[in-house]
DNA sequence: ATCTAATCGAGACGGTACGTCGAGTCTTCCC
DNA sequence: GGGAAGACTCGACGTACCGTCTCGATTAGAT
């Protein structure tokens, strides 16, 4: 996306190596300690970096962080396609819940919690991790309606109620994030969206 | 915890309107503004307080927010109780986005990004706000069970399938928390958990 | 001078120590090192101090300077008073030297050239330090008009005449201030200001 | 020094249109407006050069400044011989002051301010600037040493007495640098060297 | 007519100081 | 002894300038 073309302007271009080492640094932070301890000296000093060309490029901390997560959630799994609903979902929420009981769990509890002060990485938030990752969850539960879904199912409602658990556990932390309960948490809502034989 | 009988010492005896005044100002700025206004400074002048009696009486900002929403919660709804499941249900998740799409709403999304980074915050947040909701909850569901609600659903999983969407609304905002959103939300989740008749 | 009453506000006083030793601690830096080497960070350092109380009670660096000036200006010698107007043009050169070519000198080529960039220091240097020495100086000269000065002898001009050629010295480096220097200076000054016998 | 006679060697030469462009815009920006703004950006981007051809030529700002100074010197007044010593003197101080209070009088105040903090610029200043001018001036002197002018007066003192007080005024800024003015000091300092009729 | 070496503009980079702000502690006086 | 006022330390923030560096594009002398 967005072209690439970049008709390579005059001056040094930039490093994209340097790039490359603060997100990683900055991910590694967030996963390694909070969101508090992630300060922009730390960054540079992991990154090996300068503050001033964090800053050259990024508006403020919150960006960074924005982008880092970008980078890693180019590296996630995609919806699985098995042919069976049921299979679909609870391969889908097993991989989520693997992922945020995973040192990258952090960096989501992270992200959550910096949006409510931030509008700019509330978006960021969104239009980056949320909207995609709903996007294709919802393409892959598109197969099925007519099939074993009922037509009448509302893919954004079940969106919800499918992962809303998972971020409200993940949240709240009144319990923990098990392979059983996502297993028991999508056989109870495939009760309530299938079509009956 | 709490009685306390207090012995009365010899001094002057804490003062139980600095203490008021100081948790609705909190409560206050958290609802009018930012969180990131809610400086203990804010806090302290919108009281008429002085910070030192802040850092007196409760050991950092967290606490006194923690036992600001303790004092806010004490006025919510009980659980409702029509006689019906399904009314049950929508009627409870009526006056809970009600809540969160008021004013209030800024708090709960300031004290869940706030539990993030900060145990106490965390276990506080549950122990005050949220263990208490699911325990009325639960027990209203209870009355249900045998009747019209399936004798083997778990209500840990069925709150989490009630309010986790609407947690996962209000903190990522990708969409609106409305009454609609909250009737279709109870409906699907009735079609699993009630007793065919 | 300005009443040093104040009817002692409410609140924690001032720290007079602390304003103390970060104007020692800026006295000295200017001394030791550079203008340059002397960062608030260092100051603050060697004071004991926080950069936050430095920039609490003066605008910006240049101030804490001006006014460690200040404190060292109130410890000058007075304008000597021998009777003979040679005799007090020759001390007060020689004590001024002495000061110039102490420790101290660095300090005022130091504010020599802040005040060349910086219109907040030129007029604090001349209003802190030039314009009382110039007043107490000429008020000694003033002592021997009619006696043995020339009474039409612009008392501005002979200061420029007196000083103008030990700051030309001191801040172009041309040749070292010696106290021979001064000598030759007074004598050639004297010939054309005292009144022929 | 210099010829260098330079072997010619194979690249593209120097460009020396750039390297007048760099002091030029060098001695502009220390006329127009403060030395604080004279940043090595705003040069390079006021004379249509980068950054990198300015350090490639000279070692650091200060050294820029310094040459940028001696093209600016070589225009500067001879020392005027009319003949008659009061005459001469005046004229020179003149000259001078109309040139400390014409915008090259920045650059002045710049220069002594640079000197201070920094050695090679103080070296600098003083042998492209100061030696070269007392010399013109002595040597100027000279000639009417034996006739009008005392045969046991030190230049060098004179030439602190008649150009000190003019540097001071300048750096200090107590009092303006007006025509009356070296009139009057040029009067009192005849008085003092010239040969008794 | 190439090849080669040095120059130039553009601008990214590491480093270092600046001045600001919030959290939490401490000190004084008043009641 | 409690409380208001407010000074204090600590540490992160985001900005600015210096001097270095790496590009691609020029420009000549050497081949």
């Amino acid at each position: 996306m967005t072209e690439e073309v970049t008709p390579r302007g005059r001056g040094r271009p930039r490093d994209e190596d340097t790039r490359a080492r603060i997100l990683s640094a900055a991910l590694q932070i967030l996963e390694d300690q909070s969101f508090a301890t992630a300060t922009t000296d730390a960054i540079a000093e992991k990154a090996g970096a300068s503050k001033a060309t964090i800053y050259r490029w990024w508006p403020n901390k919150s960006a960074v962080m924005v982008e880092a997560l970008r980078e890693a959630v180019a590296q996630e799994l995609p919806f699985p396609d098995t042919g069976s609903l049921g299979e679909d979902i609870r391969l889908q929420l097993r991989n989520f819940i693997r992922l945020l009981t995973g040192r990258r769990g952090r960096i989501f509890k992270a992200f959550v919690a910096a949006a409510q002060n931030d509008s700019e990485v509330s978006d960021a938030f969104r239009s980056v991790w949320v909207r995609p990752r709903r996007m294709a969850a919802k393409a892959g539960l598109e197969r099925h309606r007519g099939v074993t879904l009922r037509n009448e199912i509302d893919l954004e409602l079940l969106m919800d109620i499918l992962y809303g658990p998972l971020y409200y556990r993940l949240l709240v932390g009144h319990a923990p994030l098990t392979e059983k309960y996502v297993d028991t948490l999508a056989e109870l809502v495939l009760r309530s969206i299938t079509k009956e034989a």
